[in-house]
DNA sequence: GTGAAAGCGCTAACAA
DNA sequence: TTGTTAGCGCTTTCAC
């Protein structure tokens, strides 16, 4: 039921005082009489005010809100950084304004746009894409602050947190050499944003270190689906290599479910390792081996990026990669050392 | 970095018209010459125009926004329902502001406070607890159109939409009795919503007219660690009944793990059950059996119910209660009728 | 089809 | 400490 809306007017009215008055009492921003103040209140929570924060925010030309676009919600890994994003901005006293992209990149532009027509304070952004995602991002970035997290595109002058993809594939790869993987396949989503780029290229980087041999690198997207499907084509070709290493957890978690369909064994015939350590990693059958992401690290430190833009009008732009750690369970033989 | 923001003034001048006829041009409300379209939009282009939303909606006293709060945006769940719903407002022409109670009705009356002030059209809600969401939902049902999904808090004049519990709940019973099955527990969230309410009284209904013996009853929160910690309970208190029925699929999974780690089989030893169909449910070990909901219908109908609210003031409120399927598995036995 | 002008509800100068 | 006043940027009558 749409109420006629109370304003400042009626409140001051009631109360006997100017709507600045009022407006002073209530956001308590300048000093007023307590006994202005009771009255005030008073009058307030008679007529049941609740403000009109777009009045509000077009007078004083700030939200208090905090946009932020990732590509997909459906992804534990993104829910996970969006949880910790809000509550990074909740003890900032900001909201946060969420947008899924869908891993669109026209989507994504009109999520920008539409958050920077909005007036939102800032942005945080996990871009799409590394090219197509440049433009609309750069443009958002000129408009307001814009902190990257996990992918970034390049050609953006904006600070970025994410983690570091090198490191992590390093940790994967040692790991596999340590259970004597001699050979390896990659599944990946196609190229098209950095972490993607830079998890093939720490993938062969370490192979080529250990001399493990790469059997093939497929590239599809981030899904279940996707890891089924690659999982299938490689059986379809002929016997797996040692181990299959994954760019994210959820392509792991098909790549699990199609060997058991195939009757591959995990980890007797092969060992799987994913990337995040989403929930569902540690349930499947079997438990995943795993990198995880400092996702409460890198969402405090947008958020602390985000507020220091505020500020000030431009620093040169901070990249921060963070540490991943690796989180060894079953698919890769457990945490035993047992060699194969 | 923050640009002076280009107004629609500065648009007006470099085209040589008034503002009214810029709004005119770049809203396409009322018509305007082709020539002056031409300039304005030429003008708008060349300044990077992009408008100032929050003076709009003051103006209009319409943001075209709709506020969405959830009690967890962890649960695979609500992020589908998110999506889907945020789909449906989509085609029409509306954006989502999406916000995560976090389970907490204090959060929960936050964020819709904070949606009213925002001046948002509209708010759907899966409301946290059902008697101490009651307060802040009829108050925001007050000022502006509210519909509430999957569960309710009594007591409030809105629409719901939601899934046939008991229905559900008749489907999963039915297929166990089916099985063989002659005793069976719940393990719930505790009974402070709706849907827990419901799916619990269908339990005890539907166990009653099948004869099934009621082993127990357990109620904690939707969580895997929740179903984990109950299955040990119950594994502590004695053997476990013929099935395990769950309230949700992270319970459920949280069930399957713990009978694993317990060296109890499922499904030889016992049934498993869970509620929602979760991308993860068809992952476990073994693959669960499920209730699924029409989340795309629920968050279609819910954004239909609200468009119809945002036209007229007030009609009788509309209880929606979609048919929920059944999806079988191996840990219900799968789809063959073996008989244990 | 276009412009002038009023005003959405609020807050920040500036006075008093 | 409080009131008066002037807008924030936009849309929308109301004239022309």
């Amino acid at each position: 039921m749409t109420v006629g809306r109370v304003t400042i007017r009626d409140v001051a009215e009631r109360a006997g005082v100017s709507t600045a008055t009022v407006s002073r009492a209530l956001s308590g921003a300048k000093p007023v009489s307590p006994a202005v103040l009771e009255q005030v209140t008073r009058a307030a929570t008679d007529l049941g005010y609740s403000g009109n924060g777009i009045a509000s925010a077009l007078r004083r030309s700030r939200t208090d809100t905090v946009g932020m676009v990732v590509p997909s919600i459906a992804n534990p890994f993104f829910t996970a950084l969006v949880e910790s994003v809000e509550h990074a901005l909740q003890q900032a006293g900001r909201q946060l304004f969420l947008c899924s992209s869908r891993s669109d990149p026209a989507m994504e532009a009109l999520r920008l746009r539409s958050l920077v027509a909005r007036q939102v304070d800032g942005i945080v952004i996990s871009p799409v894409h590394g090219t197509l995602s440049t433009e609309a991002v750069a443009w958002a970035a000129g408009q307001l602050p814009l902190v990257q997290v996990d992918r970034y595109v390049s050609g953006v002058t904006s600070d970025w947190v994410g983690v570091d993809d090198d490191a992590a594939l390093r940790l994967v790869l040692d790991h596999l050499a340590g259970r004597g993987v001699r050979s390896a396949a990659f599944v990946s989503s196609t190229l098209t944003n950095s972490s993607t780029e830079l998890r093939v290229a720490g993938f062969t980087a370490h192979t080529g270190r250990l001399g493990i041999d790469v059997a093939e690198v497929l590239l599809g997207d981030y899904s279940i689906d996707w890891g089924r499907e690659a999982t299938r084509r490689m059986l379809a070709a002929g016997p797996l290599p040692d181990a299959v290493v994954c760019a994210d957890d959820l392509i792991a978690l098909g790549v699990l479910q199609a060997c058991a369909e195939a009757g591959v064994s995990v980890p007797r015939d092969v060992l799987v390792t994913g990337f995040d350590d989403i929930p569902y990693s540690a349930l499947s059958d079997p438990p995943l081996t795993t990198v995880r992401q400092p996702q409460d690290e890198i969402a405090v430190e947008a958020v602390r990026l985000l507020s220091a833009a505020l500020g000030t009008s431009r620093d040169s732009p901070a990249y921060t990669a963070l540490t991943p750690s690796l989180v060894v369970r079953a698919s890769t033989g457990g945490g035993s050392t047992r060699p194969r």
